[in-house]
DNA sequence: GATAAGATGTTA
DNA sequence: AACATCTTATCA
């Protein structure tokens, strides 16, 4: 088991994006690790009219451009959370968000953003954590190794600007990839 | 099956 | 007013 370090993230937010497929999200919680295998990501860049850092710094997006590595919590729609992870240098806004997962260890399905917080208890409280350690309450560790056959580009899903950029990556033929 | 609408609150 | 969502209802 390793973990990948801030040079991991500190690359092209789409590299990571493809690279974070088959990597491990976990979770800390009351005593219990919960976890799920990382099946769909989409990529959000500072160019990037569907990126909440597209418009410059603001209260929310500031996490964007800061150390890759950290986590980026939000919520959406006023009742779901998503969770992204920090790409690129530092000052340089992106973020890969995690759309998916394969459920281990006491998981109900989590195939889609919203889904996946809330079974793993992700709220705005874990935004800002380094999930390049596994003393943090969240973290990822590296798992399966996906092949690039095995790695399908798809438009993102859920967002009314950049409709056509091929973003979004998923693991062919997996079970819990989140619906149209 | 498909499509529509409602819940809900933060953001700028 | 828009929103990186999900569930439930209402058709067929």
């Amino acid at each position: 088991m390793t973990i990948p370090d801030h040079s991991f993230y500190e690359r092209d937010t789409l590299q990571v994006a493809k690279d974070l497929l088959g990597c491990k999200l976990l979770r800390r919680y009351k005593d219990s690790v919960l976890e799920g295998v990382i099946v769909e990501t989409e990529a959000y860049k500072a160019n990037d009219p569907a990126c909440h850092a597209y418009k410059g710094k603001t209260p929310r997006s500031a996490t964007l451009f800061k150390n890759p590595g950290l986590s980026y919590v939000y919520l959406i729609y006023g009742m779901y959370h998503c969770v992204n992870i920090v790409t690129e240098p530092e000052e340089i806004a992106g973020a890969v968000l995690i759309r998916a997962l394969e459920p281990l260890e006491s998981l109900d399905n989590t195939n889609g953003p919203g889904k996946l917080c809330r079974e793993l208890k992700i709220t705005k409280e874990l935004n800002e954590i380094d999930v390049t350690s596994s003393e943090s309450n969240l973290w990822i560790e590296k798992y399966q190794s996906i092949k690039p056959a095995q790695i399908v580009e798809t438009a993102r899903i859920g967002i009314k600007q950049a409709t056509d950029w091929p973003w979004r990556f998923y693991i062919k033929d997996n079970k819990f990839i989140s619906k149209k």
